[in-house]
DNA sequence: TATCACTTTGTTTAATTTTACAAAAAAATA
DNA sequence: TATTTTTTTGTAAAATTAAACAAAGTGATA
């Protein structure tokens, strides 16, 4: 017995599933190995006494987002990045986790998953925490196997993505082929991301990320990859039932999140249109790299746009800034309203321009502008004498949104 | 006195004044000559007694528009234009009009102009009106010398305008000039005009578009011309308070005057934008022909726009059609909204156009729709479900009206 | 054919917007 | 400088719009 107290993990297994067994049975309840982006690797069995998020966990094979977004919150992730010893987590009843402990598996710097403990009727002694000490030494290697496996199949996504990307693979049956090589469910429908670093993507970096993307599921990732400063997501919309307000959420998410966790900012998403057929991948890229091209042309603007479909009017500015150009036009409404701001040194353009802004509302475009509504009122009046514009007439109304904005650009 | 009232305008005269104090002394009244668009070329003078409406006339050495109108509502000068006699109209208060007798001159099939007398505290007798007839045959002759040095001077004004409208003449110094010697104030500011008619404009037509815009008097039509069908003018916007406005304003008014006093109808207008670079004018009629182009294509979408600065979004649609083809761009939210209409035989697509149509007025829009407001409101919540259409955002509105219309065109 | 989800309409109440008017401040003009 | 015009703000009443809910109708589906 002294024995196995020194090392009862010794022995070599087959499976991960032996060790998390063997490991709950040293350590008398219930063990779960997952690997560094809280995927379930292994579960054991012997014993039934369980709580609702290890069964969530073992049921969808992956920890459930809102339970690691709580473990992030509330400090326990972080210190299982920080530190070897194993960390103490209090019950939380809100995301059914009870009492429990874990440790982080590394190898040198890097953290390649974590063992949990619950501590179901009893607490866990300091020879406990020893023994885990040691249990996660030895899951240590078998990870590893697993990584330089999931290393070259993940080359093989890559390049499979980049040919999808280029436009060098045509065929679709030739596609559907490569996506069942790889083991991955060929997708109906779905959008390209981009996000784009301020800096080169390092290697650190690149773990962050990974973890974020395994760690996401409300979106499914089937491929991605890295090239310079920007990350290339391939995402299913499958089976999603606001597919564009759900590529929003995750471009906020994404943003957000690799900001909190990892203290890495000014990261600027854009998402493509949606689409089915595997040919329009190139196609879908183009459209994101366009979205960039547009947010750095307009960046207050399509501040919070990322999305290639609402980008609205911005999708053909550069078109209509040549039209424009090419024919010396200028709005007639907006030109006297200008002569009008310059001449009497007021703001009817910018008026103008924020209540167009607002949606035509005049409560809120009046408090943006720090103005009385009726000050509003009756600017916008003025401006309907003065530039002979219809404000029933949504044409003109659309029309002068345009050009406003289409001289705002040239003005710069 | 016998010889005298047998024919007492056989002398000949140096002026036309000669004459109208002439006929006046004979008449024993106020006597006002005019050339056949009411333009003042003559008036007596010894006496003193007079209507307000003469008053105007002398003045304005025109008649003013409202009492020509009401002359023409009111059968005065279709009857001028039809017989050889005299047409005695009863006073009209409203218009400042006294009791007169009126003789239109004539050259064969053609009317040259008017001899109007006053009935200031007597009533012509058989044998003034018979004095009448005389008096118009005598002034017949001084009408006819005028006419043609007139022709002359319209002819080399006609070739001058042609020259401007192909940009013949680009030395300002050179067109101002050319202005001078046509006795023409040069206008600080103008738009080009055009009527499209059916079919070529006959000399019958044409005689009716030169009455038609000699007696208007809102807008100075400096030049103008007449090329196959189109009807092709240049009018002076100086000192108009809302030109954008008043040219509509003249558009919708000169067809309907085509139709209501000369019965020809379908007349296009068009008109172009402002400028006040005389260069410009080549630019100028192109923005014409374009206006015309579009109201081709979008026939009761632009039923109520003539001048290119409000064509709005259609200023541009050739563009945007092209760059729609180009990228095979399919607008999300209405694909969605396409196919529930073809899965559930709704019409969530024209409810959106309804509503976005007038400028997102429920109340009207429902109307036009024929449903209950209630219905609308509850269609509009489904739209910005299905369609994930955020209302609340003007971009994504103004991408949706001008995809609805660009939709609309490419159905057809 | 019964059931369910979806759609339309009507009614009422609450909320918001528009309008009219007046007073005062600011700017332009004589 | 006095006077007029333009602009801003405030208040209150009128009008319009939005929201909530119930009831009835419609159509697809099993």
């Amino acid at each position: 017995m002294n024995n196995r107290c020194n090392d009862p993990f010794k022995t070599a297994f087959d499976s991960l599933d032996e060790y998390a067994d063997l490991i709950s049975q040293v350590l008398k309840c219930p063990v779960t190995i997952e690997d560094a982006n809280h995927r379930l690797l292994a579960y054991s069995t012997h014993d039934e006494r369980t709580d609702p998020a290890r069964i969530s966990t073992i049921i969808g094979r992956r920890v459930p987002e809102k339970v690691i977004n709580q473990l992030w919150k509330e400090g326990t992730i972080p210190a299982l990045l920080k530190t070897k010893d194993p960390i103490r987590v209090k019950n939380m009843d809100e995301i059914g986790l009870g009492n429990r402990v874990a440790i982080s598996i590394w190898k040198q710097e890097e953290v390649l998953g974590f063992i949990w403990a619950l501590e179901i009727n009893k607490s866990f002694t300091d020879e406990d925490f020893t023994l885990l000490k040691k249990a996660a030494e030895a899951v240590k290697n078998k990870l590893l196997q697993l990584q330089t496996r999931k290393n070259k199949k993940e080359e093989r996504s890559q390049e499979f993505f980049w040919k999808l990307l280029t436009g060098h693979l045509k065929n679709r049956e030739e596609i559907i082929e490569h996506f069942h090589a790889l083991q991955i469910t060929p997708v109906t429908s779905f959008a390209v991301l981009v996000f784009q670093f301020q800096e080169n993507i390092t290697s650190k970096e690149e773990q962050s990320i990974s973890y974020l993307l395994k760690t996401s599921q409300r979106l499914k990732i089937p491929l991605y990859t890295i090239d310079c400063n920007q990350l290339i997501l391939l995402t299913s919309t499958d089976y999603i039932d606001n597919p564009v307000q759900e590529l929003d959420y995750f471009c906020e998410n994404f943003v957000m999140k690799m900001k909190e966790r990892f203290k890495i900012n000014h990261i600027t998403p854009a998402s493509s249109s949606m689409y089915k057929d595997y040919e329009k991948i190139g196609k879908a890229y183009e459209e994101t790299l366009s979205v960039l091209s547009v947010k750095e042309k307009f960046p207050s603007e399509t501040a919070d746009i990322y999305n290639y479909q609402r980008l609205g009017i911005y999708q053909f500015f550069d078109h209509l800034l040549e039209k424009r150009k090419m024919s010396e036009y200028e709005n007639y409404s907006l030109k006297k309203l200008h002569e009008y701001d310059q001449k009497h040194h007021s703001n009817l353009v910018e008026t103008l321009e924020v209540f167009l802004n607002n949606d035509q509302n005049i409560h809120t475009a009046a408090k943006e502008l720090n103005v009385h509504a009726n000050t509003l009122n009756y600017r916008l009046k003025r401006i309907s004498e003065i530039g002979e514009i219809n404000f029933k007439d949504p044409n003109q109304k659309v029309m002068l949104f345009i050009d406003l904005k289409l001289e705002k650009y040239l003005e710069k």
